[in-house]
DNA sequence: CTCAGATTTTTTGCTAGCCAAAGATACGAT
DNA sequence: ATCGTATCTTTGGCTAGCAAAAAATCTGAG
């Protein structure tokens, strides 16, 4: 499989888990920054070797192949992820563009003994899970920031925007996986949050909370 | 710089150092497994980008700017060897391949944060030298053991072959990284030698020895 | 010096991946 | 139902990389 053809399957599946069902090619094309041309042309070459279910002008969805693949994509991204930040020392900020190029490195044999070496991790340093050599992937149950009621304690356990803009506000904020928050009240003016983090009252826009994940406690 | 350019300056940086002069077009060919006309193309490429000198029919050499970033791949492939061997517990026989492609992830920040992990080995599981972060290379002093004379003790330091079949030769007959070796007498008719080895005697072949390095002890 | 053989370069043609423009299809509004 | 628009596909063409074959160049023996 070709470094192109695997960032596709990716996209691909992230899209399928935002959108639950078929991809379109646009859709596909503003992800990947390129034309709808091109991504036509892909789409006949992964639906020839089994790795999508194509039908033109209906989207495209990932076959059980595809699946796989994409997930053991995903797999070696995360995990290279948790090295760069448990033993390099990078901040979560800065793992993306890297993370990006090493999860082409082909080598199950490297992969796995990553895995051991990492201590098997679940979840990557932005909180999303880790499909396991099988592929298994465990979800774990979150909730939007901006839809928790006043008065509710919860944990901060992952992201949905993971851009370097807004990784760096949490940390200038003191948020991070694992914080504690209490939300306080809703301004009903521009939905904008209080909350409380380590006796720390702070306001923040919804824009934020509806991009950070918590559980209830 | 792409995949394959990389490629090229590192063969190039490679029978540099074997030959000491100009390296041939179907030098890098044949090292290369791919065809003169593919090197001509590349060598032209390279040239007008400033990493190598080339004049048709004459040979080709690095410039400076192409001497460093040779030496940069060879240390990023060294580093990453070492990883592979003290962190991931792979045996120095199966690195090459792995390591091949994690040459050419482009971040300077990994590479120097990988060799801080590391403790800034200065050389790798088969015993070559690791240029720093500058793109120094400290040659250790070191002879082929098929050059020794009777009577001499040395020590294993390094490796000319580093195919795995020769690995696996050394693995069985307890020959590794550090190992103490007296030579006793080499055989006139197939210049065979006999060593000793942790009071262990065993004849090995000349071509063992001429691609064993070790060093006057 | 000349020419045969070896080496190197050029030519030609293939595939992968990408894109602009033009044509085809789907779909909502009327 | 059909029209207009948004979306998607096809066509044709571009570049990079690779390689077989032909042409050019070099080299050494005589």
């Amino acid at each position: 499989m070709t470094l192109s053809e695997e960032n596709y399957l990716k996209t691909i599946y992230h899209l399928t888990a935002a959108s639950g069902s078929e991809v379109s090619t646009n859709a596909i094309a503003e992800k990947m920054e390129t034309k709808a041309s091109s991504v036509t042309d892909m789409l006949k070459k992964l639906s020839d070797k089994d790795w999508v279910n194509y039908k033109k002008y209906q989207g495209v969805s990932l076959t059980q192949k595809g699946l796989l693949a994409a997930k053991m994509i995903v797999r070696k991204h995360r995990l290279w992820e948790v090295f760069l930040v448990d033993k390099l020392q990078f901040a979560w900020d800065e793992v993306h563009d890297v993370a990006e190029q090493l999860e082409h490195i082909k080598s199950e044999q490297l992969i796995n003994r990553l895995d051991d070496f990492l201590g098997n991790p679940t979840k990557d340093p932005h909180g999303d899970p880790i499909p396991d050599r099988s592929g298994k992937v465990i979800a774990i149950e979150k909730v939007l920031l901006s839809e928790v009621l006043p008065g509710q304690d919860c944990q901060c356990v992952g992201v949905k925007d993971s851009s370097a803009a807004f990784l760096k506000y949490l940390d200038n904020n003191k948020i991070a996986l694992g914080t504690q928050i209490k939300m306080l009240s809703e301004e009903e003016f521009d939905l904008s949050l209080k909350i409380e983090i380590e006796q720390r009252q702070i306001v923040i826009s919804h824009k934020i909370a509806s991009n950070l994940y918590v559980k209830l406690i």
